[in-house]
RNA sequence: GGUGGAGUCGCCUAGUGGCCGAGGGCGCACGCCUCGAAAGCGUGUGAAGAUGCAAGUCUUCCGUGGGUUCAAAUCCCACCUCCACCGCCA
């Protein structure tokens, strides 16, 4: 969430930074809420006090009429009190994260800026299959057992492509520990608490799959449980920054990308992926979010995957980003470039909701966070698609092979 | 899943209706003592919010949420977590 405190204090300069991603309206209504709270909470905290002067022993009989009509008023003050509260935090609980001034103007995908690109796209002597086309002969991903299973969007791996798959998250865990950070197996289920906190409730709730029995969420990425490590926590300024690489299977229900992406398993309910989630002060988080680009541009670059890095148009950010860098990776079959890492600087947005501070000179602050993907199984299908040859046979980064890659994948 | 016990301010603990937002110890900070340190002695030491330029004033928080009462850490109910034992499963 945002630092009530702070937009009281600078209401315009609030508002035109939420202007930016189109929240000055729900900006507005906040204040207007924010006004009505304490209006109630200033008479009700001085009713309280009343009382409380008076509950200091046995009262007499006239008093205790007296007492008791005081006590009647509390109950209303304190009840429009608490409706106020409500909601006020309804309101807050949608208003995004303040953008980075940096962060590229404009309100969707093709908004986003280039920044810079990175290697050649192929050229073939022929057709280039995809990566479904390329694994059917030996059935290494299959949509339609997937489908028999599950419904649609679901996908098995089998064989060579499992394997592959499993080296690129061996790979890339082995980088990122070599990076300081601490590899964790986190739980995948969750309560509603860290859904908000991570500031996918309330906007995201349709694209969550939740266990209504035990009420639980699944997360779609394992920046939930990472983030959840250090909720309500009072860390020390020494321990910051404190970096997790997560591996965990994710999933999305992708409401609203019905039609899109159906091919393969480009778009699927189910994905594993390695991520990076990082705590860190204030003042080092734009520092840090350059530096998981980098990495991120490190782990690409090994693989030897064409790229280009997009920054994320203000309007098109999560709830909790203010800035968001995304790699696309060159797809040949369809020709474009499509994401396949994405990392986002939240500063305080999710410390705020999770309660997570640190303390600097005595004082406690709001530390910052900052995710990123380390991989997921979207750079193997680009691995598949660029490095293709006629035959259909894969020719597999050498980067993945000390960790028990194969040379080829395909028709043998 | 069942039975029993427990959850208080960084840690340990006192506290069974009003003088308790809460005492003690440890830890920590500062001071005295010391050549310096330890020990000893003294003082201080939770968080969130409203208001205010500030000093301050006020409110809330004793696992969580409800309830009883003029008044709740304290009484009642539900839930959560931890510990022990039993059952079941890997």
């Amino acid at each position: 969430m945002i630092d009530l405190k702070a937009a009281r204090q600078d209401p315009d300069g609030y508002r035109a930074a939420l202007a930016r991603r189109g929240a000055a309206a729900d900006f507005d209504r906040l204040l207007a809420a924010d006004a009505s709270w304490r209006e109630h909470t200033e008479k009700a905290e001085s009713l309280r006090a009343e009382q409380k002067r008076a509950s200091k022993g046995k009262p007499g009989p006239e008093e205790l009429a007296r007492l008791k009509e005081l006590s009647a008023r509390i109950e209303i003050a304190t009840a429009d009190q608490a409706q106020a509260a409500m909601l006020r935090d309804q309101v807050l609980a949608v208003i995004p994260n303040l953008p980075d001034p940096t962060a590229a103007d404009g309100m969707d995908e093709e908004d986003a800026q280039v920044l810079h690109t990175w290697g050649e796209p192929p050229v073939f002597g022929f057709a280039p299959r995809d990566h479904l086309e390329l694994s059917s002969a030996r059935g290494w991903i299959d949509m339609a057992r997937g489908a028999r299973l599950s419904g649609s969007r679901f996908a098995y791996r089998f064989g060579d492509v499992a394997v592959t798959e499993f080296a690129l998250y061996q790979f890339v865990l082995s980088k990122l520990r070599g990076k300081g950070f601490m590899l964790v197996l986190p739980p995948i289920l969750v309560g509603e608490q860290a859904m908000y906190g991570t500031g996918f409730l309330p906007t995201e709730e349709s694209n969550l799959y939740r266990l209504e029995k035990d009420d639980l969420y699944l997360t779609g990425t394992s920046e939930v449980a990472l983030a959840g490590i250090h909720a309500g926590e009072r860390l020390e300024e020494a321990d910051l920054p404190a970096r997790y690489v997560g591996f965990t299977t994710n999933f999305r229900r992708e409401a609203g990308a019905a039609g899109k992406d159906t091919r393969g398993m480009f778009r699927v309910h189910q994905f594993d992926k390695a991520e990076m989630f990082v705590y860190c002060l204030p003042e080092q988080s734009p520092e840090i979010h350059e530096q998981v680009l980098s990495y991120e541009e490190e782990i690409v670059q090994e693989l030897g995957l064409p790229y280009r890095v997009m920054n994320i148009a203000v309007g098109d950010l999560g709830a909790p980003a203010a800035k968001k860098y995304d790699i696309e990776a060159w797809f040949p079959v369809q020709e474009r470039y499509r994401e396949v890492t994405s990392c986002s600087n939240t500063t305080d947005y999710q410390a705020r909701r999770l309660n997570i501070k640190f303390r600097r000179e005595g004082k406690l602050e709001f530390v910052h966070t900052l995710n990123g993907t380390g991989a997921t199984a979207r750079a193997l299908l680009s691995i598949m698609e660029n490095f293709q040859d006629e035959g259909g046979k894969v020719a597999v980064p050498k980067a993945l092979r000390p960790f028990g890659a194969p040379e080829f994948i395909g028709k043998l």
